[in-house]
DNA sequence: ACGCTGACTATTA
DNA sequence: CTAATAGCCAGCG
């Protein structure tokens, strides 16, 4: 068996099939991310499933920690937890600032939470595959 | 270099 | 029903 440390090395190969630079497990989430649709959002889960880390929806929110200083920006208010919660509105600017861009997308969100976030949740995987 | 933490999720008690 | 635990992986002290 090979050893383990390998383990990550070969879970990002598979996501570059094309021979593609490594990216960095930050690029894919933010692409992922700014391919949502407005008026729509996600979960941790669905975009860490879409890059085959499902296991590891931990590394998306650590990584819309970084993607604020990113350029463009991520929409991480469109990032949800499994709950439809706002959850890392904290980390934003100001924590309300993300209830308040979701509400100008047309998401609604009451007690931090997303109304409908069932119909309004948006598979990246489903993107991927078209 | 080792250990803790963390914007999650699912399972078990 | 609620609470706690385990699994994940990378950054930071």
């Amino acid at each position: 068996m090979a050893k383990k440390k390998s383990s990550n090395e070969e879970r990002l190969q598979k996501l570059t099939p094309s021979g593609k630079k490594d990216e960095s497990f930050f690029e894919q989430v933010f692409d992922v991310v700014r391919q949502v649709p407005k008026g729509r959002v996600t979960t941790y889960g669905a975009v860490a499933a879409a890059l085959g880390t499902k296991l590891s929806a931990r590394m998306v929110g650590w990584a819309m920690n970084a993607a604020h200083k990113m350029s463009p920006k991520v929409p991480a208010q469109r990032v949800v937890n499994r709950a439809g919660l706002l959850t890392g509105k904290m980390h934003f600017a100001y924590p309300e600032q993300m209830q308040e861009l979701l509400e100008k997308e047309g998401v609604k969100v009451v007690h931090d939470k997303v109304v409908e976030f069932d119909k309004l949740f948006w598979d990246p995987a489903v993107e991927m595959g078209s």
